[in-house]
DNA sequence: ATTTACCTACCTACTAGCAGGTAGATTTGA
DNA sequence: TCAAATCTACCTGCTAGTAGGTAGGTAAAT
């Protein structure tokens, strides 16, 4: 039996708009009541506490991000069409504002400031991602189909890096289109056989 | 004559350590007012509102990259030198932790919340680090000096994303090492004639 | 004499969170 | 089987504390 209509799944949609505009304390209990027509202390009994709420929303989006790139190894074999679907993802999302950025990558930013309970499961997120494109990066390299001039780990994050700062560029600029635009170049790198330009 | 103590700069300094810690949401007059050991009510006299204050500070802080990006291009005329020096200020300014994170790459995050007062000056400061890097990739490649696969206003936007990104990676991971690391291969790959390793 | 730089004392609005209550659904027990 | 007990999901109404900001005063420097 499925619930018609989940208020917890809904909190934690809305909190999740809040948090990809404005960060941790870019929100309040009364925004996301106000949005979805409760009261704010019906939040309480869904989440007792801001934190509850936030450590719950990071640890979903870091399961779903398991659970979606092991579909997409499953799905996508090689490794440079695996870059090139993982960056495509980003863009889509940006370019039709559905998450115009990633939210941990949102956190990171004002990691200090976050409370631990949040900020642990921020860097979970940041190890799994960069442990998951260090496996692609190591079997492309592996197989020849993708050119690296460093480790698969130092790869790994500098691909991670750029993506997150495309998307605080794209954010920047108020342009969707910018994230595309920076990521052609650096997936350009990794996979041989394109075009070079001068 | 020169001021002996400035408050109104004493107050832009822990601002700015508050926003590189928290963002703009991150700290209020009564810390600032608690660091410096003066009253609430008299940040206001400096800064009447704390987007005239956050305003400001974002200015300054544009001001400061100018002067200082001029200088370094007065100082050192050869583009993969200024690309190496540029990361290395960088790569110092995390080490010590003077500045662990750019303010406006951490701003850019929480852009759509943010005033739209500091959201200009914001962007303003990404236009001109993207023009600067642009122009520098631009003179490299024309001496052949760096070595570029698109556009110099792309390779210089997905340098400038790569060093956001690695900002927010050093900091999620606590390691302040990391900013370096990720550094290296993206500007082997601008720089030719340095080893490849596959 | 005016301005500068601070102060005390206050305001309104909002923050997360709690206490206690209620309507309705579900479970349990005799 | 029917009633008591419990649970779920919300509510009203409140709290202490914090937010940015204001009014008006003082002491010193120009």
């Amino acid at each position: 039996m499925s619930k018609l209509s989940n208020t917890a799944d809904d909190i934690l949609a809305a909190a999740r708009t809040f948090i990809v505009a404005g960060g941790y304390n870019g929100f309040s209990y009364a925004d996301i009541a106000e949005v979805i027509g409760i009261r704010k202390a019906s939040i309480h009994h869904h989440f007792p506490s801001k934190v509850d709420l936030v450590q719950t929303l990071v640890r979903r989006y870091l399961e779903d991000a398991v659970a979606g790139l092991g579909e997409l190894e499953r799905n996508v074999p090689e490794p440079p069409e695996l870059l090139r679907t993982y960056a495509g993802i980003w863009a889509r999302c940006i370019e039709d504002a559905s998450i115009p950025i990633c939210v941990c990558a949102l956190l990171a930013s004002e990691l200090p400031a976050l409370p631990p309970e949040v900020a642990v499961e921020v860097r979970a997120y940041f190890q799994f991602l960069s442990g998951w494109l260090t496996g692609v990066i190591e079997r492309g390299a592996g197989q020849g189909t993708l050119t690296i001039s460093a480790a698969p780990r130092v790869e790994a994050e500098a691909f991670m890096a750029t993506v997150h700062g495309a998307m605080l560029s794209a954010r920047a600029y108020g342009d969707t289109l910018t994230f595309g635009m920076i990521l052609a170049p650096t997936l350009q790198k990794l996979i041989p056989g394109t075009i070079e330009v001068d």
